[in-house]
DNA sequence: CGGTTCCAGGAAAGCGCTTACCTCAGGACT
DNA sequence: AGTCCTGAGGTAAGCGCTTTCCTGGAACCG
């Protein structure tokens, strides 16, 4: 492993030298020596250690970012928008799943913290669990206390930077086009109960019920494709009086879709998210659109300009909903 | 920002007892230090620098991944292979979007060889022009000399650790498939010709089309959904003799359906990869299964075991055609 | 020509850790 | 009592790099 040491030594010049001409440093240079060093670099091979390099400057390059599950599509998406702006500013990204798992969030926080990253961006809904919650906001605050910056997606409950899809609203109008239709009985195939997501959706989904005068019947699932089959299949064995279901993400919709067709029904479903899959299934689905790549965006611009301000920003991100095939009157069924 | 030389003086103790106390290592401490360094931990809310660490052992801990885009489903599945396998070993692991881009590959690669990563696994078709191709076996080589492994996915150019997905066979189980139904002619949708997931594909489908005597029209997209959209619209208006399609990934097939339900024609289509879309558009998509999330565990696996053995280890993979409602036999259009 | 500026380049002090080696008691042994 | 361990802890030498400060000589000035 060929180290600065041995550059200068091949190129007879003094390490602080070599160090200058190889990272450009204004500092004057003899062409001739700049020569001698850079024919050094190429024979040795020699390629930095970047540990070193973080360790002499004081500079944070790296960014990391924590999410539920980098494979999901939804954050998938998310993802990229983080990525475009990170290599934008040239940001080595470091990638974390937690797996929904607050542990393992905890766990991540403190690597990345360890890895001197400039900041941190954590994407996906919270913990209602008040202890992992707090447990979670002392990590981060430790973090921020070294100068790192932390933007949050999705995750009102912490008191930081954040850019926030309206979740609450994004459930009102799912509910609120579901009652319009005619339905007076939707399912609802939640995600689990300790995520906000899924509580304020739900909570948005049970507004518009209110202001309808409808009834909502809500079950659990998990957020995957095989989890929203499963409980639309429960849900069509029961209550007769349901004409539709919404899903909390597209990914369960999906499946909802699946089940209905393994059963031979077919009621209104909406999903949620406007993932790219949803124009492509039959029928198409009607989806509750969050600006995804944008919220990655946007969250890891706000991390990377951190410092500027000392209060929190807050970013809101309206939901809007994108209609197709799957919704349709109650009076006609069929759509 | 807490050093170990503050916990140190904190708990009135040497840096070396309060490291050995931190890191558990075997030397015998008296309860009491430990009992103090840890409030001392605690207290200061300290976290130790990576990078020190990094430098100070030589131990190298982060794995490197170089794929073409982790949101594309495609490389989704085999990302996540790769992490279980990864942290399962306690690695943390650091990935790179290259965007099929031999020099930003390059790039990574320094960068990651930089970064001290014991292994780069490379995952994605590589690159036919000769150019790019030798300087990229370069770099790799420059890295594997200082002891670094990397393995390639899919990737058989390289010499060195691969696991590969046999990609010709797959072709070929696809032509067959095909012209076991009775379709004479079929329309092709490629990927970029620049890439050797494309011409092996290309290949296997050739070799069908000899045996059985039947013809390819290849025509040449990007691998997205969009690419395979528009490529079907300009099939759809061409030969009429063709009543079949093969695209290359699952991606572009699903765009082929979307022209088809746009242009009111059903051919049969077959697709390639079997990514969990496939099952859930309408008809069903008849596909060549490779096990995706299965090649990134093995070859991270191959990554991480490295050093055992000196001589490169192939693995092979084979392709599985996946048999759904997207084909079917000429005589009876429809399906 | 002596003195002042410049300027290219080098010496060396860290950055925050780990760890080989050393010290110093106290106890066991002859 | 004198020698040797042995266990608990400290000292300090790096790991590979950046950067401040210093040096020696060339160029310039009156």
């Amino acid at each position: 492993m060929a180290t600065l040491a041995d550059v200068a030594r091949h190129a007879g010049v003094s390490t602080a030298t070599a160090s200058r001409i190889i990272n450009g440093s204004p500092k004057p240079v003899t062409e001739e020596l700049r020569a001698r060093v850079l024919a050094a670099v190429a024979e040795l091979r020699y390629v930095p250690n970047a540990h070193a390099q973080m360790l002499a400057r004081s500079h944070r390059n790296a960014v990391g970012v924590i999410v539920h599950d980098v494979s999901d599509p939804y954050f998938a998406e998310i993802t990229r928008g983080l990525q475009r702006v990170a290599t934008a500013n040239g940001r080595l990204v470091i990638i974390c799943n937690s797996f929904r798992d607050p542990a393992r969030e905890m766990e991540y926080i403190d690597l990345l913290h360890a890895h001197q990253v400039a900041a941190i961006v954590i994407a996906g809904s919270g913990y209602l669990d008040s202890t992992a919650a707090s447990e979670l906001d002392d990590r981060m605050r430790a973090f921020e206390a070294t100068g790192g910056r932390i933007a949050v997606i999705g995750r009102h409950q912490h008191p930081g930077d954040a850019v926030l899809p309206d979740n609450e609203e994004g459930g009102f109008l799912a509910g609120a086009h579901l009652f319009e239709l005619g339905h007076r009985t939707v399912a609802v195939i939640a995600g689990p109960s300790s995520l906000t997501t899924t509580v304020d959706r739900l909570a948005g989904l049970q507004r518009a019920a209110d202001q309808f005068g409808g009834t909502l019947q809500v079950s659990h699932a998990d957020f995957t494709r095989d989890g929203g089959e499963a409980a639309t299949t429960e849900i069509l064995a029961g209550d007769p009086e349901v004409t539709a279901i919404a899903a909390l993400n597209d990914s369960m919709a999906v499946g909802a879709l699946a089940a209905m067709r393994t059963a031979g029904r077919r009621l209104s479903i909406i999903g949620f998210d406007d993932m790219p899959i949803a124009r492509d299934v039959t029928p198409a689905l009607t989806s509750v659109r969050l600006p995804l790549t944008e919220l990655g965006e946007r969250a890891m611009t706000m991390a990377l300009d951190g410092a500027a301000t000392d209060e929190p920003r807050v970013e809101h991100v309206p939901a809007e909903l994108i209609l197709r095939e799957s919704t349709w009157p109650l009076a006609q069924p069929g759509g």
